[in-house]
DNA sequence: TGTTAGCACTCACTTTGATAGAGTGCTAAT
DNA sequence: ATTAGCACTCTATCAAAGTGAGTGCTAACA
């Protein structure tokens, strides 16, 4: 059995209406739904074609029907209206925040209050970037501050407690032997020949730069466990079929365990370099809690390598197109303020 | 009407058994529950008269008795057997972490996976602490980084941009005058005063030590719109009177937009000076949102003035001695890390 | 005078059965 | 190939009836 036109157009008709509804839909409905000008009983085969094929299923005998994972798949690959006008974000009054984080939250709030899905932000990650600028200072007697700064001005402070005190001198020299060997180096560069060698000529004060380049690689570390920061986890509530304890509960805790989301990013990385956006449906999403929502990503950019994933989770009748057509102004209006500045 | 003895038995039962079961309690599981050897007869006429004084109430005719605020509030206050033994908490391995922020999520994650609650911890504030170290170095042509830190080894940094560049010599001399003048003071004592006074003897570089000092308002600034962390926001999931989507939605929709809790942080600080833990029935928490959870809170001291406060959130009738147990447990632990090392 | 047994009453909850409505699948006619 | 028509299925809704927990009141009792 083969997909012809007229299958095609009923099953976006069934989606469509699914979405909008959310209630199982029937033959009558698109009966007079379409422009086909066909009987119900005639929607009702092909219907029953289209469920043999997969794309639609019945919840029980004498139901309406709704899109199976494969059919929401086949509506957002081939069947979406890719450029529907999408109406202004309100209330998206994306400035150059002083502070990313200020940045991010703001983008997820005003995300998730535009579309009434929940939604994420993960700070860029700045894999492959130089290291700026390292300064030790001595904030107490036994106490050296280690300040890292990375291409991007991102900055890491690490106290080092000492067990011998350090005279400012030292100190001194230790700041220009580290910012002579290690600036201007990506963090995976410096490596342990790299630290072995700056030991040596550090002589006896080995300790110390090895403490420091712990402070370096702590630094590198925690870039690695990413920021991810959320909004709007409520707006699950909308959707009845996402509402029940159970299903509330998995999808919440996701939402506080931020660390969950990780793979989610790191899946659109990956996968978003050609795509720009990426749709998982169900039971597709590399985030096991959410394989009863559908998950939209995109990949933004704000400065060369400084890469971040954005994600919008809603029910799998989420309205994709408007998803996507939100999420492609956003990424004009990222790009507009840190592109152009 | 008075409250008697045997009036009281009988509330501390009704209560007791129905922070157990959640179902309202009947007189006659009274009768038999209390060593008081009374009919149900008797109980129901004792229990006519509480409802009167309100302590309790009933849902509806034909219905057990359930506690009212009130009567949650005489329990807490009065009835409750202060002293009970609390299981030790699981997984709670607290060390000393590098970083605050890693331990306070441990603490709020420990916290409710053993209550079963939902919990939350504000990172201490450092009010009246003092200013230990400024430090200004040059990581760009024109970009200065600022980094403040405070007592307690709370370091803020600060990316200024300069409209004219500045040499290094320069930038030492600022470091030694902000450094001398500045050092040793608390936040609060650096006022408008000072900084006119620090920008007449900067001379020329008035807008930088101005810039300077505007860095150092904002690492106060952030200091006040505190962070806080929450953990097992699903746990409200638990508890069927909280469950259903509109209160759920409220609760957690507050876990999300954290800064909600502050006026919960601000009131426990407050009040929290002579009594240590602080429970809020329904109605009397400050956050509007949580008016149908009771919130128990603590304050807690790592150092010397780093207070914060860590909160414990469920239904009404959570169980309030093992609460307050385990918090007194945590508070216990949190002492024999930080004070003793 | 406090306590209790007994009883009528109330109200939520559950079960049952009947009904309506939406939707299907199949068949025969077009 | 399409469609009208019909029997069938399943859910949702409603009312009626029964059940059980619990109450309030009264009269008897110690």
């Amino acid at each position: 059995m083969q997909l012809d036109e007229r299958k095609l157009k009923i099953l976006q008709a069934v989606i469509r209406n699914y979405l909008e509804t959310g209630e199982p839909v029937g033959s009558r409905t698109i009966s007079k739904y379409t422009d086909l000008n066909l009987s119900s009983a005639t929607i009702r085969n092909e219907m029953a074609d289209l469920e043999e094929l997969g794309y639609i299923l019945q919840p029980h005998t004498s139901a309406g029907r709704i899109p199976s994972d494969k059919g929401y798949r086949l509506y957002v690959d081939e069947l979406m209206q890719k450029e529907r006008e999408v109406e202004e974000m309100k209330g998206m009054l994306l400035e150059k925040e002083e502070k990313m984080d200020q940045l991010l939250k703001q983008v997820a709030k005003v995300l998730a209050v535009n579309t009434n899905y929940a939604t994420m932000i993960s700070a860029p990650s700045y894999q492959g970037n130089k290291l700026k600028f390292i300064q030790l200072s001595r904030v107490d007697v036994n106490q050296i501050l280690a300040v890292v700064v990375v291409e991007g001005n991102i900055i890491k402070n690490n106290i080092l407690n000492l067990e011998a005190p350090l005279d400012d001198e030292t100190i001194l020299k230790l700041n220009i032997l580290l910012n002579t060997h290690l600036s201007g180096l990506t963090l995976e560069e410096i490596n342990l020949g790299m630290i072995a060698q700056l030991k040596q000529q550090a002589g006896i004060h080995s300790k110390i730069v090895s403490d420091v380049m712990d402070a370096v690689a702590e630094a590198i570390r925690e870039e690695e466990d990413l920021q991810i920061y959320t909004s709007g986890a409520n707006n699950i509530f909308k959707y009845p079929e996402l509402s029940n304890g159970e299903k509330a509960s998995e999808i919440i805790s996701t939402f506080e365990e931020k660390q969950l989301l990780t793979s989610l990013v790191q899946d659109t990385l990956e996968k978003g370099q050609e795509k720009g956006i990426q749709v998982y449906i169900g039971a597709e999403t590399p985030v096991q809690s959410m394989k009863d929502c559908s998950v939209v990503t995109a990949t933004y950019e704000l400065e060369e390598g400084m890469k971040g994933t954005i994600g919008i989770i809603g029910p799998k009748r989420m309205d994709y197109e408007k998803v996507v057509g939100t999420l492609q102004n956003l990424m004009k209006q990222l790009d507009s303020i840190y592109k152009k500045t």
